[in-house]
DNA sequence: TTACATGCAAACAGTTTGCACGTCC
DNA sequence: GGACGTGCAAACTGTTTGCATGTAA
């Protein structure tokens, strides 16, 4: 507990920004969550204006310490920058998500796109959407 | 031209869809277009008020013809579901699309899912972000 | 002290809804 | 004729903005 105060604190020393409520909120929220946290519910949970909230999300995501992702939900959702890139499993009946690694990433074929076109990838978004163990 | 408004009809009929302005437009604009179209788009583009225009997508998508796809820009995007499944590269500088298919896909990964997590994949999404040709 | 963070209210974009009316087969 | 499609206006959700004020370092 202590320990991930302080965590944050130097985290946030490291980027320069300064502590604030919304932002150790935010950290708290997303460091608990296993799974990706939409806006709204940010919104909802912290005791701050959203405008600050959305404003910082922003401000979180081009320091690279959060990232945004889209399940096409008509929202964003975000989560930490852990070093684990990885994918999620979304079902389609009861909107659980869940997570998963892939044993090989897609690094070859990332290779094998700017070797065909040209395009220098700097990013991908690969999610998988069907039925979780309880709903099929 | 007289091949192809005949095509429109014979698909409606097969999905026992009845013959009307937006129907014909929405699959005219999708199949002149070279990338997915996003709903704003065929809302300014068709003269039909837009409440049609999203109720028809929602049946379109709904029957399988079209497909909704969401690249993290606040609003969905629209597709014909050709036979041919295939992979978008965005361009986050000048926001230009192209597409890519995949030499083998995700086919493999997804029996691996199913395997390991009991998770039933219906269908991905994969997306690649990056600077295209010019802009790099 | 001052650059940065916040609250508030209003605006915005995309999308959805209820209801009365119109039209394809 | 009846099921289905449409127009319109209003509402809703998620997100952004301008501006005056507050606060961490």
């Amino acid at each position: 507990m202590q320990k991930h105060i302080t965590e944050t604190y130097l985290k946030l020393k490291e980027l320069s920004l300064k502590n604030t409520k919304v932002r150790r909120e935010i950290f708290q929220i997303l460091s608990k969550a296993s799974n990706p946290i939409d806006a709204p519910y940010l919104v909802e949970h912290i005791k701050v204006n959203k405008s600050s909230i959305y404003r910082e999300l922003k401000v979180l995501v081009s320091k690279g310490v959060v990232i945004e992702i889209d399940f096409g939900e008509g929202k964003k959702r975000y989560d930490l920058a852990t070093v684990n890139h990885h994918h999620h499993l979304v079902c389609t009946s009861c909107k659980s998500i869940s997570e998963m690694k892939l044993k090989q990433d897609l690094d070859n074929i990332e290779k094998e796109i700017e070797k065909d076109t040209s395009f220098k990838v700097q990013r991908h978004n690969l999610e998988f959407f069907g039925l979780c163990a309880n709903c099929r």
